[in-house]
DNA sequence: CGAGCGCTTGAGCTGATTCAACAGACGTGG
DNA sequence: CCACGTCTGTTGAATCAGCTCAAGCGCTCG
């Protein structure tokens, strides 16, 4: 099972890089034949915390993995959320030491490449160095977004934003069903990312399904009407820069759901 | 004239980079060996727009850039300013188009290198590539403070946190004098990067102002208690990755972590 | 001199917050 | 198996931070 678990950190190399580059036979090759350490993590557990210096490199396998600051006051702002491929702390490669936490949401299981690893391949495949440095680069084209949007949209285009690119990110690593997908967390983690109230985020999230623009029951994200949400929060796709979203039209809205 | 402000093109990546990292001789010679074209953009215009994927990237030189984004209703959202040695639209570098726009906030002077040039020089100098990465990831870095800012402080401390940044920015870039510093904006600009009305903006400037905290006629920002501005804003300097400014704040020890 | 731009001020409004209470689901231990 | 605490979601009421609209002021520049 564990041995298993080792080939997933390739797999999900593999498949995150191709989704937003090409990846040659080679490229694909090199990464399947990484092995690194498969750890488990709890609900709340941290991996990293502000001011570490980690040598390895995190891909989640499986859970969600959240990066966040814990203000003086006790409230947190959540800076991003990294589902199954997604690589967090890529940047340790290259920094100092982190700026923020990064813990699990929910129990999650992540796989550990060393970074002398990861600079090894880079070597000896330079078209990898191009992708990871992009997966990089693609990470801080949402982070603007994810700023753009807490800063100028008000509670409910902002909500509706965050589902759109949830629902677009899952769907582009395969992992949505239908018009849904897995989204474990709470209101108040909703609250923490888009930096709203717990409370109002109850409200507000009543409007959208209210609106039957969205379900949200268990751990499960419906989008009932992905057109209208869209709009709603002007969400354009292309920022995610992932291929399988790419051909979404100019404009703001995408073709049909289930094509 | 021009000749001369041709060198400034490697002069100001020369003193950014050495501000984030080591820089050997070589690779300071290197650099200086740059050639690209330098070119003047005036007030308001943009170098780049959203959609563009442009062969060049940019490197102020004087004056004052920003990334943002206009929404529907006019209004727009400022996702970082560019000050001179700043090197906006680094990801060019590796991404197929840009999200949003560059413009110049006042008259400015900045130099175009072309991507092949870069590339060139990362080849041969490996050490400048990581440099360059970590320059964006830098950028990432900043970005997220810029998130946590906008989405959960309130108006005075997001912008004394704003004023911190700028301030330390210039100081570390060797442009700031005594304890002020050029920041040629409106306080309309000041509320687009942050999120604010200009009205809002003029009130909560004034607070500071009354309080004894800052100055800002002309296009000169002052800093009159820096230590009290850093506590109301929660400001740590850390995040910039500049060595300049390590020995600030709070000082925990970075942790070895990992295996 | 007038025009325009940026700054300032006031008044009223609204979106979001806080505080507080309660209901349902879940899991744990007795 | 039930009793209990905990965690999440829901609701109401009062409050407040920040917004909009609107007017006026003081530059600077043509």
């Amino acid at each position: 099972l564990r041995e298993e678990a080792v080939f997933m950190i390739g797999k999900a190399l593999v498949s995150h890089l191709s989704a937003i580059g090409d990846l040659s036979r080679e490229d694909a090759d090199a990464l399947r034949g990484i092995s690194g350490e498969v750890r488990t993590l709890g609900k709340g557990r941290e991996i990293f915390r502000k001011g570490d210096c980690p040598e390895v490199s995190v891909v989640v396998l499986e859970g969600l993995l959240a990066r966040y600051e814990t203000r003086a006051d006790g409230g947190r702002q959540i800076l991003s959320f990294y589902f199954p491929t997604d690589v967090p702390s890529l940047e340790t490669l290259h920094i100092d030491y982190l700026d923020d936490d990064l813990g699990a949401l929910v129990d999650s299981t992540v796989g550990l490449i060393r970074h002398k690893v990861l600079f090894g391949l880079m070597d000896e495949q330079p078209n990898l160095l191009h992708l990871i440095w992009r997966m990089t680069l693609v990470q801080g084209a949402i982070c603007r977004q994810w700023m753009m949007r807490n800063s100028s949209l008000p509670a409910h285009a902002r909500m509706a934003h965050l589902f759109c690119e949830i629902f677009n990110r899952a769907k582009a690593m395969g992992r949505s069903t239908g018009n849904s997908c897995l989204l474990p967390i709470t209101q108040e983690i909703l609250g923490n990312a888009l930096g709203l109230s717990a409370v109002h985020v109850n409200r507000t999230l009543q409007v959208l399904r209210d609106s039957g623009l969205v379900e949200m029951k268990g751990s499960r994200l419906t989008i009932v009407d992905y057109d209208q949400l869209a709009e709603m929060a002007m969400f354009d796709p292309r920022y995610l820069h992932n291929r399988a979203l790419a051909q979404e039209g100019p404009l703001v809205r995408p073709r049909r759901r289930g094509s």
